[in-house]
DNA sequence: TATGAATGAGATTTCATTCAT
DNA sequence: AATGAATGAAATCTCATTCAT
């Protein structure tokens, strides 16, 4: 299982070859039937494995102890640190749910979708409980917003993985997101 | 190419073969290749077609004409529901950049990754120019922000898409995004 | 179709590999596929020619012009004599029908049995024929001397292959069909 | 054994794989091969076994004592009861010799013939006494009507084993056979 | 320009058999 | 005697690409 999910994770789903699994355990192919049904079986429980494990590392720390906007903003650069750490230090894991699922079979699709669809379940959960406590305006798009949210971190961590200095394009994403999502872009003195 | 595009488009680039290319237009597989190298080709061609085709809509309305926050976020609205139009009108163009492009080769990849960063070009430049005329303010991460920007609105397109009532879920979502955008999530009084 | 016929024959369903075929007609393994699903199809369409093969060589000569027993008898001879002909230049039709369409499948075993099915109508409505006509006594259980025509002259067909002078075992296979069929094996003068 | 052999008589020889026959005993794999040469073996030793039961069942009541030929018919009926009892009880006799044993090997195809010719041994064994006691026709074709008998005594007890009413079918065919092989099935007054 | 049969490399999958423990 | 993981040789099937016509 890991070692499909390294080669995987460096090849693709179509490019990795159930001897490429194989060989990278050093083990016969034959062997590779033994416990998975089949090619799609692997990846299937990659998926489950990934959202299994970032679920963990995210959903950790509830919301709930802020008691002004600037702890709620710390709380959630704290959330967003934890995220980009997970997702940056395992690019796949974004390259996996976004893109790998897609190419291969409704089933696979609608896996990720579901696993994204937590995500946005979490981030809800956040955004509701900003606005209980009025530091978000009621009148937000809650669930698009989320959604909005999740694909800005995915794409963030994604980038952050590309560039070559991680640690100061993690800041400025972090920084890019909090900014978008606590005071938009408008300049203060623009505002009526 | 037509063709291609509209098998490609439903069941995926390594779904489709070329037969099933061919059938779609009538003509022998044989004749596939008197038009196409081979079949990454007709892929690439594909991806140079949406881009091409994306560009010209969308980068038909340049900024430049707002003289208020007003006008500015009124013309981003402009710009968003036109965008929204095309990318829901064809869902592929998010596919095809966003998910299927990776699956192939490194090469497809990058011209993909070329597509969205010349979107993101497109948008730092609205940035730039709302942040040249004093409505956004001078310290947000543009590069970032416009990344983050289009990740939200390719995301839009899919679930508006995917969704049941489509001009609702435009409706919603353009309020999302320019909320996000323009003024953050935060409520007025909880400003400091 | 021909040639997957002749090496199916020789070897028998299961130690005939597609390769085996193509190799037969001097074609590639891949162009099998264009002229059938797999390999079970073969065997399928396989039965179907055999049993339209025999059907129509069986069932040209229709019973009915029989005015005495003997005349009945003679064209039961030359019933029989035609099957033989046909079974015994064509081993593998018996072989086909009775032995290799069952270790395959639920449905080539179906498919077999209904062949043989036929034949036993066939049967069937010859031995009517004589009843009808007062050459066979009327209490004889029709479906079942049917069926016991059938595999008698079936395994006749088999041995007669085997056998060194065929001419000959199908002289003592005609005659013993006919007596078992027409008179039984009891003396005359044993009859009460 | 017995294991191997309530797997192959369900699922054939083919579709049955040693974890098959091991899962039914309990026992690993491996120690399959602790008891049988290899896969063939077990078959093989399956024949050998099939034999020597249906000997010992069939051959257990000579001929020899009977004075007229309706208790030299009386006897034949009980031994055909005698042999229908045991194939009906156990299908897979008459599928394993006619049937299975042709698709693997020359050598089982040889194994099963020579079973096959055992029987036929008996059954002339049986004519040859009708002959000598004069109850049977000097005439006939001794061998051929041998193997005749077999033949319609496994396609019998096959069609009985797939009826529904056994015991009547059972009944019809007993009638049938008898019919046949003693008095054929020409009408008395219809006979010169 | 067009056809579509033919090719054959390559990938998945199965399973009898071996072997270390 | 027993286990069951491991092996790897086959066999089936797919499909991008070629090629004779």
């Amino acid at each position: 299982m890991e070692a499909a999910y390294r080669v995987i994770s460096e090849k693709g789903y179509h490019r990795t070859r159930i001897e490429d699994i194989a060989q990278e355990t050093g083990m016969a192919q034959g062997l590779f039937y033994r416990y998975f049904e089949n090619k799609k079986d692997v990846f299937s429980q990659i998926i489950d494995m990934v959202i299994a494990r970032i679920s963990e590392g995210v959903m950790a720390d509830a919301p709930g102890t802020s008691g002004t906007l600037e702890e709620y903003a710390e709380q959630m650069k704290r959330g967003l640190d934890n995220l980009f750490d997970i997702l940056v230090e395992d690019p796949f894991i974004s390259k996996l749910l976004f893109h790998e699922a897609q190419g291969i079979d409704e089933e696979m699709s609608r896996k990720a979708q579901k696993a994204l669809d937590l995500f946005a379940d979490f981030s809800s959960f956040y955004i509701k409980d900003g606005i209980a406590k009025g530091f978000l305006r009621p009148d937000i798009e809650i669930r698009e917003t989320a959604y909005a949210f999740n694909a800005v971190v995915f794409e963030g961590a994604r980038r952050i993985a590309l560039s070559k200095d991680k640690g100061k394009a993690k800041k400025s994403w972090t920084k890019a997101i909090l900014d978008l999502m606590i005071e938009g872009t408008a300049a203060p003195q623009a505002q009526k």
